[in-house]
DNA sequence: AATTCGGCCTGATTGC
DNA sequence: TGCAATCAGGCCGAAT
């Protein structure tokens, strides 16, 4: 469920929270949580302490707090990962599975995730074109709200796949940040097909989708990210608002706000794509 | 080399 | 009522 605006969203609570505090000490409940460090639990709860944070970084829907220069602690939420800020005195969550104390002895970062999708792990940080990313992500691509984001050269891309272009948009390495809400919105906005053949589509039309693509993000994000049920929420507990703005996300058998056709929903890689059958017809082919 | 697909997880919901 | 099947879905690594 979280995307690049809800990401973002929990980025800007994590930084107001914890920028320029220390870290006094970490506790691994679930070792699953940490499966990508892989010296181990131990090792990570050991190389957290002492540890100030000193800025914190997203690229797609990857979000890392910066220990010193070189080292941070990236995270992906998964579908179900939450960051959450709270009293040391509150209660554990029933899906607790990292807390993080500070040395001020305030409110404790905590990584609540209920499927275990998501987690925590630390890693040195390298230079690249579109700038200092954790090495482990290094393979990600620019997001559409990155400064080194370039239109040009992803649409050249895109172009060279023989693929479908939803399938383009949620693959990470060309794009990041994209899933499949966002995905089906921007679709519909652009009134483009899912199945629509990546190599045919002319320069002008994919330059139209990534800009519809900008647009529902900011939109979402504006709105506080898109939340279904308490899953998602930002480091403070609370929900989005974007849901209500959604056209044909999850939307099956729904009137399209456009034209007011029954909103369709298509087997898609083991998933569904949600689409509305007149304003985005099926590809010849 | 590029692209596709299975497996990882748990809880809410649906169906028998 | 109880249990099983289904679905949600990002990402990695294996297969094609």
């Amino acid at each position: 469920m979280p995307e690049l605006p809800e990401v973002e969203v929990v980025r800007r609570g994590v930084a107001e929270h914890a920028v320029g505090r220390t870290v006094s000490g970490a506790e691994v409940l679930h070792p699953r949580a940490v499966r990508r460090h892989l010296p181990g639990p131990r090792d990570f709860t050991a190389r957290l302490a002492g540890r100030e944070v000193t800025a914190v970084r997203r690229r797609g829907k990857y979000l890392w707090l910066v220990l010193d220069r070189s080292e941070a602690v990236v995270t992906h939420l998964g579908m179900s990962g939450q960051l959450l800020f709270q009293p040391a005195g509150a209660p554990d969550e029933k899906h607790l599975r990292v807390r993080v104390r500070f040395t001020d002895d305030g409110p404790q970062l905590r990584f609540v995730d209920q499927r275990t999708f998501g987690g925590l792990h630390l890693a040195e940080l390298v230079e690249t074109g579109g700038g200092h990313v954790p090495q482990p992500i290094a393979h990600i691509a620019p997001d559409p709200m990155d400064p080194g984001f370039d239109v040009a050269d992803l649409v050249a891309r895109i172009r060279r796949r023989r693929t479908g272009i939803k399938r383009a948009l949620l693959d990470q390495g060309l794009v990041s940040g994209i899933g499949n809400i966002y995905a089906d919105e921007a679709l519909w906005r652009a009134r483009l097909h899912w199945a629509e053949p990546t190599a045919e589509l002319p320069a002008e039309r994919i330059r139209e989708l990534l800009a519809e693509v900008t647009a529902v993000m900011r939109d979402a994000l504006d709105a506080g990210g898109t939340s279904f049920d308490a899953l998602y929420v930002n480091v403070n507990g609370e929900s989005g608002y974007f849901d209500r703005s959604l056209a044909v996300y999850g939307k099956a058998d729904g009137a399209c706000p456009r034209c007011g056709a029954a909103v369709r929903r298509d087997p898609f890689m083991n998933r569904s794509a949600y689409s509305c059958p007149v304003c985005q017809p099926q590809p010849r082919s």
